[in-house]
DNA sequence: ACCCAGGCGGGCG
DNA sequence: CGCCCGCATGGG
């Protein structure tokens, strides 16, 4: 299929969850990018001429094939037409910088709770690391698959780790957050469903977020943007704090509080969106360091 | 050696 | 509400 505005590379490796357990690769011209799901493994091959992308999925299990190219479609959100995000976001030189740079870099959609996992480990972390963690408890703990013989894992379900060690949750390299893994895969295999948020709007979905131990502020705002694809998200880390203080505060300190509160003024429903682009433009570019 | 990484929970004023 | 602290681990 013909895609316009959608680069696979920068979406995939940007820091949202597939950056942390799929395969990227690019042979020439053509970016490929492999990843585990319930369907089998997933491959997305890409190439670019000009901002349209063609773009072809496949899956492991052949008679999966139309189900892998809505799987793809809907993780990419390939249906929406990112010239309308970019008008809209689009406010200040910084940003349409950062539009342009990036351009085809799409927020994707995620299972909400491999979502969980991926960024209550994150916190305090880098991104390597949680690929080698995300990689370890999933080999550990996770469903084996055999796509053509080889051997992949997939992530693991809550009721996998609840009712896992936590000396052997520890040993896949989680540190201190062998606790966060545990209590939060308790919560979500017994009280909590997942499922609920959907019907949520953000402040109440943040809400029942924040409520789980483990995941605070930064944490619900990744997992409601990229699990939930709840595009007034906004998560701050420490790049996007340095950035949007640096290229909007003339480098003055701001809350966290504050910053939330710009973003929502300056972006709205959108502000999701900008975030991405400037946690990956601040990451590239080192803003702010 | 030192510093940092897509932070959070807990305790304090 | 804001501030400060400890927290495990690996790479620059």
């Amino acid at each position: 299929m013909e895609v316009k505005d959608f680069d696979l590379g920068l979406s995939a490796m940007s820091g949202q969850p597939l950056a942390f357990y799929s395969d990227y690769r690019r042979s020439g011209a053509t970016e490929i990018l492999t990843y585990p799901t319930q369907l089998g493994r997933i491959t997305v091959s890409a190439s670019k001429r000009g901002c349209v992308s063609s773009v072809r999925s496949s899956c492991s299990e052949s008679h999966y094939k139309a189900a892998a190219e809505r799987e793809v479609v809907e993780r990419f959100a390939l249906d929406e037409d990112l010239s309308d995000v970019y008008a809209r976001i689009d406010t200040d030189p910084f940003m349409s910088q950062a539009i342009s740079e990036l351009s085809g870099l799409r927020v994707t959609k995620n299972d909400p709770w491999e979502t969980v996992l991926c960024f209550v480990i994150s916190q305090f972390n880098n991104i390597k690391r949680i690929r080698g963690i995300v990689g370890n408890l999933s080999k550990a703990f996770g469903e084996e698959i055999r796509p053509d013989g080889e051997t992949m894992h997939l992530i693991p379900t809550p009721a996998a780790l609840a009712s896992a060690d936590l000396s052997a949750i520890r040993r896949c390299g989680t540190g201190f957050r062998d606790r966060y893994i545990k209590r939060v895969a308790e919560e979500c295999s017994t009280r909590v469903d997942l499922g609920e948020l959907y019907d949520l709007d953000y402040a109440e979905a943040k809400e029942r977020l924040l409520a789980l131990h483990g995941i605070g502020d930064k944490v619900a705002d990744c997992i409601l943007l990229f699990g939930y694809r709840k595009l007034e998200a906004f998560p701050i880390d420490t790049w996007v704090k340095r950035v949007v203080e640096t290229k909007y505060f003339k480098g003055r300190k701001r809350s966290i509080r504050q910053i939330h509160s710009f973003a929502e003024r300056r972006w709205g429903d959108l502000s999701g969106y900008a975030n991405q682009y400037i946690f990956y433009q601040g990451r590239l570019n080192k803003i702010g360091t």
